[in-house]
DNA sequence: TTGTATGCGTTATCAT
DNA sequence: ATGATAACGCATACAA
C-alpha cells in the first residue's frame, strides 16, 4: 500500500511551476509582491492542476477559520432561516463559510452547541436565543470570549450587539388601529415569555391598552405555534372582539379554533398576527398582521458581526429595524 | 507587542502535568495505553486549565475533520431542512458537525459551494441537486472524489447512493383514487422538470392515466411554488374535474386561483398535492395529498453517508421510502 | 508505559 | 523579487 496522494498541495504547484513554495503562497495572498512573469506562470499551474488551498492548514497557521456559526432555536422554521440567509448573503461576500445549528429550543442543547462551535474555532456567532430555561449562556459566552451578535431575541444579561425589530412599536400600532376601527374588547395570545420578542410585543399591547384607557382585555400565555393559538382560544373567559396573536402561526391557529367554535372571522371577531410570513397572505381570510423585515434583520446582523470580526469598534450597540402593519381581511370595522 | 497566548495547548498541559506531549495526546486518544497514575494526573490538569484540543490541528494531522456538508437548493424551505435535520440527528451521534449550504436553485452556485466544502475538507456530503441547468456536478464530484449521497433528487449521471421516496407510486395511487371516486378529466401541474422528483411524479400520473385508459388530461409545466400553481391554473384550456399539484404549495396556489375564477373546491373541482407539509392540514379546505416521510429520508441518508464514511461497502445503491395518500377535504366523490 | 522526533499544508520571517 | 525555513497544535512511528 503506497502513501495516498489525495490532494494536490502547495508543494506540487511549486514544483510544477519551478518556483518555491513561498512564491506560490505569495501569489495567493499578496499577488502584487510577485513579478508578473512568475505570477502568471503560477496561476496557470494552479488552474491546470486545480489546486485549492487547504483551509484546515491555512486556519492552523493563521488562527483564522473564515467560518462563522449560527445558533437558532429551530432549524426547520423558515423565519429563522430567512434571517440566516440574510446574514449569509452579506458574510459570504467577505469569504466566510457557515455552520448552522438548531437548539430545539433547549438551553442545554444550546450550551452543547456553543462549545462545539468553539471547538470548531468559528470566528464568531450570530445567535437567536433558545428561550429555554436556566440558560448558562451568559457564563459560557463570557468565558469563551466568542464574538457574538444577538439576532431577533436579545439577552439582557450580556453586553453584546443586538439586531432586532421594533416589536413593541409594531404591536402598539396594530392595537391602536384595532381600537380606531371600533374594537372594544381584546385578547392577547403571548408566545414564550422567555424570549425578549414575546415580552416586547406584549408590552406593545399593554402600552396601547393603557394609552387608550382600555381595560377590557385578557392576556393568555403559550408558545409561538399554531397549536398554541388553537388551544388558547378555548381558554377564553369570554370571546373578545379582537384577538392579537403573538405571531402569525398563533393567529392562524386562533382563527381555526374560533371558526370551530362557530365564530366567524372577521365578522364576529377580528384576528391579527405578527410576522407576515409567507402563507399569511394566502390564508382564507388573508391575515392582517405586523410585518417585520426578517431577511434584512439577518443581513444587518451579518454586517454587525463583520464589524466585530474585522476589529472595527461598534458605534452602536443595537440596530432596531422598523415594522409596519399590513391590512388584509381578518379585521373589520365595527 | 507580545505574542498572543490565546489558548491553552497540549504543550501547556504537558508541562503542567510534568509529562510529555505524547502522553497527553494518548490520554485523549488511547487512554488505556497510559498508566493510571499519569492518566489521572493529566486528566486533572486538563480540567483545571479547561483544555480543549484544537480541532483544526487535529484535522490537519489526521486528515479527518468530522464535518459533513449538506447542499440543498433552498435554505429557507422547511422541507429541505427537515431532511437535513433527519440526517443530522443520525450523524451527530457519530460525532459529526455540519455545514449547511443553499444553492438558490443555481447550478453555478452549487459548483462554487462544492469547491468551498472541499476546501473545508468535509468528509462527505449529502446533496439535493439544485435542478439548475448545465450542471457540472458530474465532473466536479467525480474529480473531487468526495463521498456523496443524493437525497430526494437523484442524478442519474453519477454512480452514487441515492435516498428518496416512491414519487411515481404515490402519485399513481392518488390518481387511481381520483379515478375511483369518479373524476374523468385531469390536469397535472408539474414542478421543475430538471429534478428527478418532478419527473418521477409526472410519470406516476401518466402511468395511472394509461393504466386506466384515461386520455382526457392536460399537463402543465412550472415550478414547485405556490405562485406557479396559481399561474398555471389560468392557463388551463378547460377546467378539469381534478387537478394534481406537483407538491402542496402548487396545489394550494391552484386552489386560490380556482376560487378566484369562481370554481369551488372540492364541489366543482378536486385538488390534491404532494408532501403533506405542515400547513396542508390546516388550510381551508384541508388538503388531500400524498405524504412523504421527509425527516426519515434525511435520517436514512445520514445512515448511508455514515456507511460510506466508515468504509463499509454499500449493499444497496438506493433506498426508496414508501409514500401514502392522506385523504382530507379537497376531493369529493363525483 | 513513556518520551523524542517528524510531518500534516500553510503562512510569515528572514535572508539573499 | 525570491527562496529556505520555522512554526501553528496535534497524533503517531519509533526508540527507549
Amino acid at each position: 500500500m503506497k502513501k495516498k496522494e489525495n490532494r494536490v498541495s502547495i508543494r506540487h504547484v511549486a514544483k510544477l511551476a519551478g518556483v518555491s513554495v513561498s512564491t506560490v503562497s505569495r501569489v495567493l495572498n499578496h499577488p502584487e509582491s510577485v513579478s508578473d512573469e512568475l505570477r502568471e506562470k503560477v496561476i496557470r499551474v494552479i488552474e491546470e492542476c486545480r489546486y485549492r488551498p487547504n483551509q484546515i492548514a491555512r486556519s492552523l497557521r493563521t488562527g483564522l477559520t473564515k467560518v462563522v456559526g449560527f445558533v437558532i432555536p429551530d432549524i426547520t422554521n423558515p423565519a429563522f432561516l430567512l434571517m440566516v440567509k440574510g446574514a449569509e448573503d452579506y458574510l459570504k461576500k467577505k469569504g466566510y463559510s457557515f455552520i448552522v445549528c438548531g437548539t430545539d429550543h433547549s438551553a442545554k442543547e444550546e450550551s452543547r452547541i456553543l462549545r462545539a462551535l468553539m471547538a470548531q474555532n468559528v470566528e464568531g456567532i450570530i445567535i437567536t436565543c433558545s428561550g429555554g430555561q436556566r440558560s448558562e449562556l451568559a457564563n459560557l459566552l463570557r468565558h469563551l470570549g466568542l464574538k457574538t451578535v444577538f439576532m431577533d431575541r436579545r439577552y439582557e444579561r450580556i453586553d453584546a450587539p443586538y439586531v432586532g425589530v421594533d416589536n413593541a412599536g409594531g404591536v402598539e400600532k396594530m392595537a391602536d388601529y384595532l381600537i380606531e376601527t371600533g374594537h372594544r374588547s381584546f385578547a392577547y395570545l403571548c408566545g414564550e415569555r422567555t424570549t425578549s420578542s414575546a415580552r416586547e410585543r406584549l408590552q406593545g399591547f399593554i402600552n396601547s391598552m393603557q394609552k387608550n384607557g382600555v381595560t377590557n382585555y385578557e392576556i393568555l400565555y403559550g408558545q409561538f405555534t399554531f397549536e398554541s393559538g388553537y388551544e388558547l382560544v378555548r381558554k377564553f373567559k369570554k370571546i373578545p372582539e379582537a384577538v392579537m396573536g403573538g405571531n402569525d402561526l398563533v393567529a392562524l391557529g386562533a382563527i381555526v379554533a374560533l371558526s370551530e367554535l362557530g365564530y366567524r372571522v372577521p365578522d364576529e371577531v377580528s384576528v391579527v398576527g405578527f410576522d407576515d410570513m409567507f402563507y399569511s397572505k394566502y390564508s382564507k381570510p388573508s391575515l392582517t398582521t405586523v410585518r417585520q423585515p426578517i431577511y434584512k434583520m439577518g443581513f444587518e446582523a451579518g454586517k454587525v458581526l463583520w464589524k466585530l470580526l474585522s476589529g472595527g469598534r461598534m458605534q452602536q450597540k443595537e440596530v432596531i429595524l422598523p415594522t409596519e402593519i399590513v391590512l388584509r381581511e381578518t379585521v373589520r370595522q365595527r
